[in-house]
RNA sequence: GCCGACGUAGCUCAGAGGUAGAGCGCUUCCUUGGUAAGGAAGAGGUCACGGGUUCAAAUCCCGUCGUUGGCUCCA
């Protein structure tokens, strides 16, 4: 035991003094008990450490509860050792693989032998975890050498562990253990299983070995666990709600799209109601491109081989793309194409081009098709023909910041029309350890990266930097989207690419009268089309703005009296613009209320002989109810200023 | 692609060796009804597809297609 005092900075710059080896939990303990009963782990000089670790020198310590993401993985990593607990003592002999905390809960792989488990048994696994939770038993950490940990896992015939062991050096090996219950692992872990007071195991799958599909195939249970049962509760909700506002349910239930067999796996097939959605969506950012200076063009759906043997597409993906079609008689071989800018860069390369019609900027919505595998499909967030709201910006090397400023306004333009409130851009770049993976050269991307880098900070915009997420030929800023039930997903995307210049040999006359290369920048503020509009449907769950839903009205008459009244409105609301229906069935107004609510049409008029007398249309909003009567004439500028203020940024 | 589950009426699903069921939707009739489901009748199915086992298959077995949960977020 030193006496040697050592200093701790805490979180809010405060330095205290405590005798070298104080640990984690005593430092909370002197803060105060509050904390000390909260804290799941201690983040020393950002590195996570169990909260009883001794700390020897000078250091700065984060004490981590629930509400840090660190906290939280500890836990759930935690909570695996627990369901390891739980699975060994109801299933004895069972080998086990690796239970790692994952973004949301954490999984445990297992070989169950001979044995099927089934999901009926999650019950019982859950319960037994609660039981031993109960037991407050202390997650304990040893130290072991290489050799003893080898005859630990020998003994238990664990070959999985036995394997991990293998790849570890001598010295850099621990076990923890809580209960009855050891485990080879690198922790950290929170004090003891006591915290964990709720457990949901949601799912059982199949998972291989390592991830390598020769390898056993194991079985992995997924979880997740919190330290009150109300989190639980909420978080059980939230997957409730994710599964009401599914796109493919809403998609099917709403008849926004649909898949075909015949047409093919991953193969869209856009019905008129998501089509007019879609369309919406389309106009809304040509008109803003226009504003910002793009050009539209139109490129044909599929393009010579040699042209992507050119990009070098054909070289990288090829193999892996749908196969060449050929004319019948000269063999001639045109490939889908699965991506758009080649075709740009030969438009670009119509005729030669000046450093004054810089930057240059071609935008398309253009379809294109890449083969997915099988598993990978997963409605229209992963699907085999899509289309890419795509342009390419052909700027001198100077121009890039500045343009990247302008595309930054024009994603943010989209997603604050889409309510998008909550992103963060994520700044993709190259893997400072390995420069030889990616083409171009080093200065030229240090100052594009610097550039983007600014270009954000300019705009304000909350980042995070990913080293090595860079694409081979240019640095990105990727478009991190929060969604209304906080899930995150990547949208928007703006690249830039030193290496399609390069192989299309692209060039601009400079004011110097010499040759130059332009530099090309990839942009989607959407993403693709499909991939966009799924995350839109389950962020608004289906409810969409006014000026998007693809049925803005239905006129519903009381009876059918006033079918023609009701026709009288249809065409003056269509005249304007608006799409929507009426309701000549024969049936009840409390029906047809229903039916229009249960289809999220944004606004009921009901009209009947108050309402035909005085030129009026009684409205009820969706989700809100009646809004009484107006002149069928104000409904009209009520719609439009509604629609107004959702594109206030237009 | 690999592993598991699933595929029955337009939709949601029940049925588990003995000739196909419900609710909703659809059609027709009655009803002309004022803010979330009016009543009656009817039509609608090669039980995904192809083989096999069986006296008999939607049901059991094999294959194909499709849908779906997963397939390192590294002890």
């Amino acid at each position: 035991m030193s006496s040697q005092n050592i200093e701790i900075t805490l979180p809010d710059g405060s330095v205290r003094s405590y005798p070298s080896g104080v640990t984690g939990m005593q430092i909370a303990l002197d803060i105060s008990e509050g904390l000390a009963r909260n804290v799941l782990a201690a983040k020393v000089n950002d590195e996570v450490w169990d909260a009883d670790l001794p700390i020897l020198s000078d250091s700065r310590v984060a004490l981590l509860t629930w509400k840090d993401q660190e906290g939280k993985s500890t836990f759930w990593h935690s909570s695996a050792h627990l369901l390891a607990e739980a699975l060994e003592s109801l299933y004895p002999g069972i080998q086990l693989g690796i239970g790692p905390a994952i973004n949301s809960g954490f999984y445990y792989d297992v070989d169950f032998g001979d044995l099927e488990l089934s999901a009926d048994e999650l019950p019982k696994i859950e319960a037994r975890m609660v039981e031993l939770a109960r037991e407050k038993n202390t997650y304990q950490r040893t130290d072991v050498s290489k050799q003893d940990a080898i005859a630990y896992f020998k003994e238990k015939k664990d070959k999985y562990k036995l394997e991990l062991i293998e790849d570890l050096d001598d010295g850099t090996i621990s076990f923890y253990k809580q209960g009855q219950f050891t485990d080879l692992c690198r922790g950290p872990h929170i004090p003891h299983t006591g915290f964990i007071k709720a457990v949901k195991l949601l799912n059982v799958a199949g998972a291989y070995w390592r991830g390598n599909e020769n390898n056993q195939q194991l079985t992995r249970i997924y979880g997740v666990s919190f330290p009150k049962q109300k989190e639980l509760l909420e978080h059980l909700a939230l997957l409730e709600e994710a599964r009401k506002r599914d796109h493919r349910k809403l998609g099917k239930e709403l008849e926004l799209f649909a898949f075909s067999e015949k047409v093919g796996m991953g193969l869209p097939l856009w019905l008129p109601k998501g089509t007019r959605l879609r369309e919406r969506l389309e106009e809304f950012l040509r008109k803003a491109q226009v504003k910002a200076g793009y050009e539209p063009v139109i490129t044909p759906h599929i393009g010579g081989k040699n042209l992507y043997v050119t990009s070098g597409h054909y070289e990288k993906y090829g193999k892996d793309s749908f196969q060449p079609i050929s004319t019948p008689h000269e063999g001639e071989e045109f490939l889908l194409k699965p991506m758009n800018c080649p075709h740009h860069c030969e438009i670009y390369k119509v005729r030669p081009r000046s450093y004054k019609e810089l930057p240059l900027r071609l935008a398309e919505f253009g379809t294109v098709y890449r083969y997915e595998q099988h598993g990978e499909l997963h409605g229209l967030t992963r699907v085999r023909g899509f289309t890419v709201d795509d342009a390419h910006i052909f700027c001198r090397p100077d121009q890039v910041k500045e343009e990247f400023l302008k595309v930054i306004d024009l994603t943010l333009f989209v997603l604050k029309a889409l309510n998008f409130e909550k992103f963060v851009a994520q700044l993709s770049f190259r893997d400072p350890e390995d420069h030889e993976k990616y083409i171009g050269e080093d200065a030229v991307w240090e100052r594009a990266e610097r550039e983007i880098a600014e270009a954000a900070a300019e705009k304000k915009l909350e980042t995070v930097t990913e080293y090595g997420e860079a694409a081979f030929y240019g640095p990105k800023l990727d478009f991190l989207v929060k969604d209304a039930l906080g899930r995150t997903w990547q949208l928007g995307t703006i690249q830039v690419d030193y290496n399609l210049p390069e192989r299309f040999e692209l060039e601009y006359i400079g004011s110097d009268n010499q040759k130059h290369r332009p530099v090309m920048i990839h942009r989607a503020p959407f993403g693709s089309m499909e991939r966009f509009i799924a995350v839109l449907i389950e962020h608004c769950g289906g409810n969409f703005p006014l000026w998007l839903s693809p049925e803005q009205f239905a006129i519903l008459p009381i009876s059918e009296k006033y079918h023609a009244y009701a026709e009288t409105l249809y065409k003056a609301f269509v005249e304007k613009g608006f799409t929507g229906s009426v309701d000549h069935r024969d049936e009840k107004i409390g029906r047809k209320i229903r039916d229009a609510e249960v289809n999220k049409i944004p606004f009921m008029l009901i009209v009947g002989e108050k309402e035909e007398q005085a030129q009026l249309v009684s409205v009820r909003k969706h989700g809100t109810g009646d809004l009484g009567q107006m002149k069928w004439a104000e409904f009209i500028e009520m719609m439009q200023k509604e629609i107004e203020v959702e594109l206030k940024y237009n």
